[in-house]
DNA sequence: ATAACTTGTAACCACTTGAATTACATGTTA
DNA sequence: TAACATGTAATTCAAGTGGTTACAAGTTAT
C-alpha cells in the first residue's frame, strides 16, 4: 500500500490556486487540471478548507489560498487530506501473545521506534512548503519550453 | 491506508528467533507468539529468507537467523516484507493535464521532494537493528515483572 | 422570484490490498 | 511408511481508494 493519491492532489490544487490566481478556480476547473472528477475536487477542497489553507463556500464559485504560499509546508497538507491521520504511518499487529516475553512487549518495544521514522518523514515534508513546489512548476515549465 | 503488519511481524518473528533460539521456531509455535495463524507465518519467513535474513527449508522445522543480529535493520525487514518495494511509498496522481502548467509539471516537480520524505524515513529504519529491539524487548519485561 | 450555476455530500460501484483460513503438494525424519 | 514441517495456491472477508451519479443547499444575475 502507498499513500493515497490525496495528497499530491492537494499539492496540485493549491499550486494551482496560485498559478491560476487570477482566473475562477471552481471544482469543474480543477479537476479538468488534475484530470479527475468535481466531486472528488471538491472533497479534497474540503479537507484543505477544514485545515485552514483554502477558502470555499457553497454556493461561491472558486477556491481562494487561506495563507501565504510560504506558510504552508507539504506536512500541512499530508495531515489535512490524510482522513486517517488519527492512525498511525506503521500498522502494528495487535494482541500478540502476553505468555511470550516477545509477544508482550514487542508493540510497546518498537511503537517508538516507528515513531522516530515517522517523525523522521514528517520532518523533511515540514521543510517544504508550497511556495517550494510552485517556483519548481515554473522553473521546470520554462526548461521544458526551452527544448 | 498505512504500511502493512507484515512489517511488525516480521520484526516479532526475528527477535523471537533469538530470544527462543534454544527452541525450534516452527511456524506453529512462531504463530501463536504472533497470534495469527501458520500459513502467514510461512509466507513471511518465506520473505525474509529471500532477502537472505533467516534460514528456513521445506520438511525441516524451525527458522533460524540467517545474519548477526546487529547486522538487520528495521530497513532490511522493511524491504523484506514489503511485496510492493517497487511501488513508491507516495502515490502520485497520473495523467494530469498536459495543457496546464501545473498538469504537465506537477509530477517531475514533487516526486524528487517525496524522495526526499521517502529517504529519511528508510534512513531512520536503517539506524536501528533488530539487537535494538531485543534489547529494548528484554529490558522492557525485567521493568514489567518488577511492577 | 426564477433560472443558472456552484459547493457540499451521500450513495453507489469497481478495484486493490491485507489478513485469515483451508487445503494440499513437497520435503524430511524416525 | 507414518508423522510432521514447509511452500504455496485458492478462497473468503473486510477495508480503503478513486470514479461516478445524484441531489440538496447556497449564491447570483436577471
Amino acid at each position: 500500500m502507498s499513500i493515497s493519491t490525496r495528497f499530491s492532489v492537494g499539492i496540485h490544487i493549491l499550486s494551482l490556486l496560485e498559478i491560476n490566481k487570477e482566473g475562477v478556480n471552481t471544482s469543474d476547473y480543477i479537476a479538468k487540471s488534475v484530470n479527475t472528477n468535481p466531486a472528488l475536487i471538491r472533497k479534497i477542497t474540503g479537507m484543505l478548507k477544514t485545515a485552514g489553507l483554502v477558502n470555499v463556500r457553497p454556493g461561491i464559485a472558486g477556491s481562494t489560498l487561506a495563507k501565504e504560499l510560504s506558510d504552508i509546508t507539504l506536512l500541512d497538507v499530508y495531515h489535512a487530506v490524510n482522513v486517517t491521520h488519527d492512525k498511525e504511518l506503521f500498522g502494528i499487529h495487535d494482541n500478540p501473545n502476553p505468555a511470550c516475553p516477545v509477544g508482550r512487549n514487542i508493540q510497546s518495544a518498537i511503537e517508538p521506534l516507528f515513531s522516530v521514522a515517522e517523525l523522521a518523514l514528517e520532518k523533511a515534508l515540514g521543510a517544504v512548503t508550497i511556495e517550494d513546489v510552485v517556483k519548481e512548476i515554473i522553473e521546470k515549465d520554462k526548461q521544458g519550453k526551452n527544448t
